[in-house]
DNA sequence: ATTTGCATTGTAATCATAACAAATAATGCA
DNA sequence: TGCATTATTTGTTATGATTACAATGCAAAT
């Protein structure tokens, strides 16, 4: 299939060698457009994939991320999960069922300070930026 | 001292007897204007108040979120911490240290696309929203 | 002083994630 | 083709944050 040599494809692209498990999650993503917990994947693949373990998956996100391939969210406090949409967009949790949805970014610009967003209730907003602070970055020339 | 007085008054204003650990964890947020995790405080805290146990902690900062006194913040996938700053504002973790910095919110919303902010180094911006989402919504009217 | 009910405590359980060592597969080369 | 070397996967065990829960303590009201 189409999403299968897509899958290889962007392994390679990355210098990931395509093992199965590696291949399978990659897929699993392009193909179910969600953002999923690394637990989400395992019980997914379970079925196709008999001997696949969970650890194999945590570990294959992480080198996902590490590689530039999708991006980890802490939306909520209890799992991370993954977004293999790497163009820039806001998200929006659902707290009754725990969804993520994506949000294309000027959209929710210009509704940072509404209510309503695409049907759903906002009820809290958050803007975080990561990176290295002025006082841990090496200084520059003194 | 004043501070005293205004955790008091502030846990009565949300309706919340005023404890010994209560007055002390929030009179904590309230001079050490930082973004505390549970264990950060319990372990501030633990000189003056030797009796004080990390679970109290927990259901005090689970309290006060309820109650609208601060805001559970999921910036590292590690620990939640907790903002006692309710106006809106902005984020910013350091990937190295894991200090968290408030950013004014008219700061952040032009500098969506810079890469450094007030001398941090810009790496990822995360915006995301929580609420309810359409299909979780009860039907208006249909 | 006693009751009543909320608050706190300490311990034990849970759950997501990481560490690690053993087993397996993949790759290159004689 | 068959072995040697290296990379991956697996299963199990450990860790660390958070919660559940039962027991104790405390404070206001009678």
């Amino acid at each position: 299939m189409n999403s299968q040599i897509k899958a290889r494809e962007v392994l390679a692209m990355h210098g990931i060698s395509p093992s199965r498990p590696r291949v399978a999650i990659l897929k699993y993503m392009q193909e179910n457009f969600v953002h999923p917990t690394a637990d989400v994947i395992f019980k997914h693949l379970r079925s196709t994939h008999p001997s696949l373990s969970l650890t194999t998956v945590y570990n294959t996100l992480k080198l996902f991320a590490e590689k530039g391939i999708c991006v980890p969210l802490s939306i909520n406090d209890k799992q991370v999960c993954y977004d293999i949409n790497l163009h820039p967009h806001s998200h929006f949790f659902c707290t009754e069922c725990g969804r993520v949805f994506d949000i294309p970014q000027d959209e929710s610009a210009q509704l940072l300070q509404s209510t309503t967003l695409g049907g759903h209730r906002i009820s809290e907003v958050h803007v975080y930026f990561k990176g290295i602070c002025s006082s841990c970055l090496p200084h520059e020339s003194n």
